[in-house]
DNA sequence: GCACGGTTACTCGGATAGCGCCTGTCCGAGTCCCGCGGG
DNA sequence: CCCGCGGGACTCGGACAGGCGCTATCCGAGTAACCGTGC
């Protein structure tokens, strides 16, 4: 999987308890990150609506939802894409007994169970949001959430 | 991910229902695959206790357990490798509040989210085995089995 | 008829190129802030 | 003192190289079957 993901991640999850935007060269130096990259990233996020960005002086990105309404599997499809990890490529077509116009997406037992797993993969996703994740940290890590708004505000200097 | 993974799925569902060793090439050849690279995932099978190869004539490929032994995790982990998906790179050890010689795997609640969804993943993969791919196919399409097998075997000649 | 050895052909196995996607980087278009000048 | 305007700097946004892993391919080592020969 893309190493962007993880990046997306936590740079919702920092973008939860922020209030104002943050450009994304200061979230790149919290992460010690190269800054362009990231903000290829956050573009991505931005085409999703997961995040709103605003430029000029003072500007940045923010979260344009609420963070109870962002799954962990949009900021994933957002960065990926929407298609699955695993895709079918009709094996079956080419062989003997394979009809060139027959169907073997749905019929295949073997694209079967892999979508199963694939879309119980996808539900554990659906069913986190970055809200809970903040939550988790708030409760594992209390007070960190505000260090890092200050330090993230701080940068305003 | 790697489209071996799905060749070497259905060269296992092939396989099952085989009482002699099938050579690459002839898989190959029942799906229209370039059969080198066939051979190469069938290499990797075998590396990892899933298949047996003998050489010479009248060798080939055959499975080493029982199909109900084998699960599709078995078969994923063969070809893609034990490393999952998405690797946590401990991105919170480059932060200002960061301690190099920290714990960021366990401690990440990205990490462990995102663990989470994948051993649901691999959960569901590991409940399947190809002896139920098997039943699925005999089930849905009757005698499909018996001619995959007897082409497979013609090719004898 | 049977056993045995050499030959043959067939199989896997690992080492070798080609390509696409992700990673990493750069510079330009747009926008807001700040300071200056005028009223 | 207040308002309007221009310069400047900061931000995103998309276009441009590099590296690594999957895809595809080839040829060599090993082995079992086959056939001919001798007993």
């Amino acid at each position: 999987m893309a190493e962007g993901v993880e990046w997306a991640l936590h740079s919702c999850l920092n973008l939860s308890w922020m209030d104002v935007p943050v450009p994304a060269a200061r979230l790149a130096a919290y992460f010690d990150l190269p800054a362009p990259y990231l903000n290829k990233q956050l573009q991505a996020l931005a085409r999703a609506g997961i995040v709103a960005s605003t430029p000029g002086p003072r500007g940045g990105f923010r979260l344009d939802r609420a963070p109870a309404a962002i799954t962990l599997l949009d900021v994933v499809v957002a960065i990926e894409g929407p298609e699955p990890a695993f895709r079918c490529t009709e094996i079956l077509r080419g062989s003997p007994f394979g009809d060139p116009k027959g169907n073997y997406l749905d019929g295949c037992v073997v694209s079967a169970a892999m979508s199963r797993a694939e879309l119980s993969w996808r539900r554990e996703l659906a069913a986190t949001t970055v809200a809970d994740l903040a939550g988790d940290v708030e409760r594992t890590y209390p007070g960190s959430a505000d260090q890092s708004r200050d330090w993230l505000a701080a940068a305003r200097a």
